[in-house]
DNA sequence: CATTGATATGAATCCTACG
DNA sequence: ACGTAGGATTCATATCAAT
């Protein structure tokens, strides 16, 4: 199959022509159906200019109804089993675009609100600014596994969980594609600041990701950034164009976070085999935090204290007064008359391991 | 009709007793349909308590939507044609609830963010943090009028325009009403600040409110905080007592804000009547704010500079090289050799009708 | 009384690899 | 597919006890 290539034509037609389960996440920016109508004027009397392009007639809500089954039912054949997709929207049509995922069998992981500190004023003060646009992140069905690069996420986020509310400007300035005659190329440009936070949350490394309104491909730009493969569809050869151009200029950056380094889960290390490879004595005694003497191995698998057997996790939530805690934190152990975690030691066995390998 | 009362029994029966177009503004906020499974448990080993009432329980989708377009339908008969509604979600609900209303007709004016500060964290860090719920705001339909306090709102938003996303704290401390157990007595009881937005933004004093799913009435307390009447529809009797017993210590506040008074709109005044009550004298000189002499009166409804005969507003366009602007704020006269504006002519004759009608 | 620290809790679609 | 065991996971705010 074809990678980092945009296939100019028909959205659905082209769907249609991809296998099944080929692709690792899509991230879909349709048509919103804002059912604008005569011309909006800002005070001086110059014509605002929002989105009036032809892509985004429809005749009624049925119509557009049709057209979203249609390439969401395309994208969940051919979205992988662990894969997951992202639909952006706006009141006017991410109400469609909600209610027909979940029909389809599309499970919500979230809905996250792009929230706007730069948005265009309602003129006429007739409503509340809308400052937001909400994008929809789902796995292909309610048991499915998916990508969730949670620790980089918490990391990029000052080591706080990250929320369902990103804060980010709309795109303007350098970033913004302009024509020679100094106007906007594409009329619904997104930042990709918003496309980054997207790629990296939910993909990795090598993926492939897939965005069937390419338009002038923010989505392929970050994409090839973070060393995402993309796959773009469009009809317009002029945003093809715009968009090729483009992703030729990035270069590609590797680092611990695009390739979700932080998502490395700890060793699986068996006490026994600490004990093998003489990181633990048998029968050792073990500590709390404090120093206090809690229990001490007990045949290999399990620790004992003055009454009972129990793994090291119960053992700790114990003496924790908790139903479960993990043990690997909690206890400690002895050396050099130092306290040293049981934690860090599977660590450390787990080094030594990788260097025997090589 | 009865006001300012709690109905006890089936939402949508009751809300067939309700006469047509007899609500000026509806606040709902139905069961979310949370879908949870199993227990929640935090680090710790204790439950996390979130929604577990019977009154959220569904057999399927199809379920809840039937449920919402019955009451939702009702809704819209017994609203008023320039009334609006409200209603509450989250990604649970929020999109079967936006697509049902849409297809009932109702024209969304607002998809609103109620962003929280401190939310209920991602425990087992799987997906971002759901910090936010969604409120639509719909008129009755497309053309329908609807009432809106754009100035108030702006006013209370340190005079910016009031945006489409709220930042305000779930409901905690003493606001939170807790039972004997010191147990939340509502799951789900909403902040009165939201409340507030929603009121001050949409209703008038001495509207009527109804909120067909009360619970412990927030909406109630509000609405008689404000000066509105309210209505509300309770199926559990213990949320009711709750709710009296709230609402019964409420003291009503009247001030500008509450009664709307920054909505006031410009005297409608025409030049010839100006002119007649002596505020202005024909054929009289017109300057700009910087004391240039742009065009003179004639014949009463019109101004004439060197080239044109216009109405004010043309004229002040044209001067600006715009294509359409305020006269009544461009245009001075000269009085005891300083300028006054036809802006504060206007107010100033608008005085004296009212002072003659007393 | 002010400050610090421990504990409780809020609309939640909340684990996963292995046998 | 299903059960089981291992073990990974939270932020803002209110309350209350201790200093």
């Amino acid at each position: 199959m074809q990678k980092d290539i945009i296939l100019n034509g028909d959205c659905v037609e082209i769907l249609k022509t991809l296998p099944n389960k080929s692709i690792n996440l899509i991230f879909a920016d349709p048509p919103y159906f804002m059912q604008t109508e005569g011309d909006l004027l800002r005070v001086g009397g110059d014509k605002f200019r929002g989105v009036e392009d032809e892509w985004d007639k429809f005749n009624n809500l049925a119509h557009y109804d049709e057209f979203c089954k249609a390439w969401l039912s395309e994208c969940k054949r051919i979205l992988k089993d662990n894969g997951s997709i992202w639909v952006i929207g706006s009141f006017q049509n991410i109400f469609r675009l909600g209610y027909i995922m979940q029909d389809l069998g599309f499970w919500i992981l979230n809905d996250v609100i792009w929230t706007k500190p730069n948005p265009v004023p309602n003129f006429k003060g007739t409503r509340f600014c809308n400052a937001h646009e909400t994008l929809l992140w789902c796995a292909k069905d309610k048991n499915a596994k998916y990508t969730f690069n949670y620790k980089t996420m918490k990391y990029l986020n000052n080591n706080k969980q990250e929320k369902s509310v990103w804060n980010i400007g709309i795109c303007i300035g350098n970033e913004r594609l302009k024509g020679d005659d100094g106007k906007k190329v594409h009329s619904t440009q997104k930042p990709e600041s918003l496309l980054e936070k997207v790629v990296l949350s939910s993909s990795k490394e090598g993926d492939l990701i897939l965005d069937p309104f390419f338009g002038t491909g923010t989505t392929g730009v970050v994409a090839k950034k973070f060393g995402r493969h993309f796959l773009g569809i469009e009809q317009n050869k002029l945003y093809i164009q715009e968009a090729q151009k483009r992703i030729d200029k990035i270069e590609i950056i590797s680092n611990k976070i695009t390739r979700a380094e932080l998502e490395i889960k700890p060793p699986k290390v068996s006490l026994k085999s600490l004990i093998k490879a003489s990181f633990l004595i048998s029968n050792e005694r073990l500590y709390n935090k404090a120093g206090v003497y809690i229990c001490h191995l007990y045949e290999g698998e399990k620790v004992r204290d003055e009454s009972e057997i129990l793994s090291i996790h119960k053992m700790a939530a114990k003496h924790l007064n908790k139903s479960n805690h993990n043990g690997w934190n909690y206890f400690y152990i002895m050396r050099d008359s130092k306290l040293k975690s049981l934690d860090s030691l599977r660590y450390e066995y787990q080094m030594q391991i990788n260097k025997l390998k090589l």
